[in-house]
DNA sequence: CTGTGTTTTCAGAAATTTCTGAAACTTCGT
DNA sequence: ACGAAGTTTCAGAAATTTCTGAAAACACAG
């Protein structure tokens, strides 16, 4: 298991981009090395191909799967885990974007949602106001979100694909729907 | 400046999210209390509200402004700096959205069409089909990207509260355009 | 030019995150 | 039950990030 220059270069920069994506370095260069390789690899290939220690691989391969962005595999009359990632692209998309909304936008919204049910007193009144802003906006954007996923992966990539097409269909269908956000004019 | 215990609790919160969001905590608190605050802010009005120590301030404030999330503001005969949000959540959104793209996407899209260019050779030859297709569908969802952000904020809003008919949209005009996400078989 | 009120910079302290090595644990074959 | 091959855990080391305090820089008034 060693990696060619060109692998190098890939591996590495997920590495870097590790920090800012909100993971640790070797679980970027893990996921890049199981990215590019055509078959399964055991941990001790991956130690190999990175020089990190063992104890580090397992804890990013754990990672990893608590993430559902690898897949166990193994083989017959062989103890070792082997790991690969789901071959399929866009339910890595998918499966990448549903993390990070449960991570970055969920928690949010619930503490939104807690501060929505309190009597905020006179005193808070914009800041009520304010946070109940917020919470419509990301609930709107949410079940947008939620919209889309729910169009199976076909479809998805043909409505990716359709560029212009949509500008003109909200042109013609949108108008229809009155806007709602308000404006909260400042001193 | 004292923060209410309605107000505390939401900063707080900002500032727990930090680190999810790739900020440090007390840029996520500062933003946090300029979101709720009606009028402009100082500096040292936000070190009382913080607890923090004037050159974090400063800094935080910085990082926001290199990020378009504050406004700088100034008072007749007063020489200090003062600070809002702009007050256009939908604003807010496509900035956060264009600055992580920035830092998260772009850098990526870079290296992928980098190694494209290079004569990968036959040992890379499998990396080399597993770069391309990750450059396509990055590729496809930057461009859907920025086709949305080209719809003015009333058409995006209206688009967002569509909900099904988008779907229904979709499943009518998406199947003339055909699936071209290929499969690598895998060993 | 000097003094006052303000913001910025930056070296190092403090806090946090990531990584390692050693030990503990698990699973299976004999 | 024992040993071999593998995996996981975890306390502390190393690296990185964030924060502070002191000094420097800036901008203006008198």
């Amino acid at each position: 298991m060693t990696l060619t220059d060109y692998e190098q270069d890939f591996v590495l920069h997920f590495g870097e981009m590790g920090s800012r994506w909100g993971i640790a370095r070797t679980v970027g260069q893990t996921y890049a090395v199981l990215f590019l390789s055509e078959d399964a690899l055991c941990a001790d290939d991956l130690v190999e191909a990175l020089g990190v220690s063992r104890s580090n691989i397992s804890m990013s391969l754990k990672e990893l799967q608590a993430w559902n962005l690898v897949k166990l595999r193994h083989r017959p009359g062989d103890r070792r885990d082997f790991f690969t990632t789901p071959d399929d692209m866009w339910a890595i998309v998918r499966i990448l974007i549903e993390e990070r909304k449960k991570r970055e936008i969920d928690p949010t919204l619930t503490k939104l949602r807690e501060l929505q049910m309190r009597d905020p007193g006179e005193e808070n009144a914009y800041a009520h106001a304010r946070v109940a802003e917020l919470r419509e906006l990301i609930e709107g954007m949410t079940s947008f979100y939620d919209e889309l996923n729910q169009l199976e992966t076909e479809r998805l990539v043909a409505l990716i694909k359709m560029g212009s097409k949509l500008r003109k269909w909200v042109a013609t269908t949108a108008k229809v729907i009155p806007l709602t956000t308000k404006k909260t004019p400042k001193g």
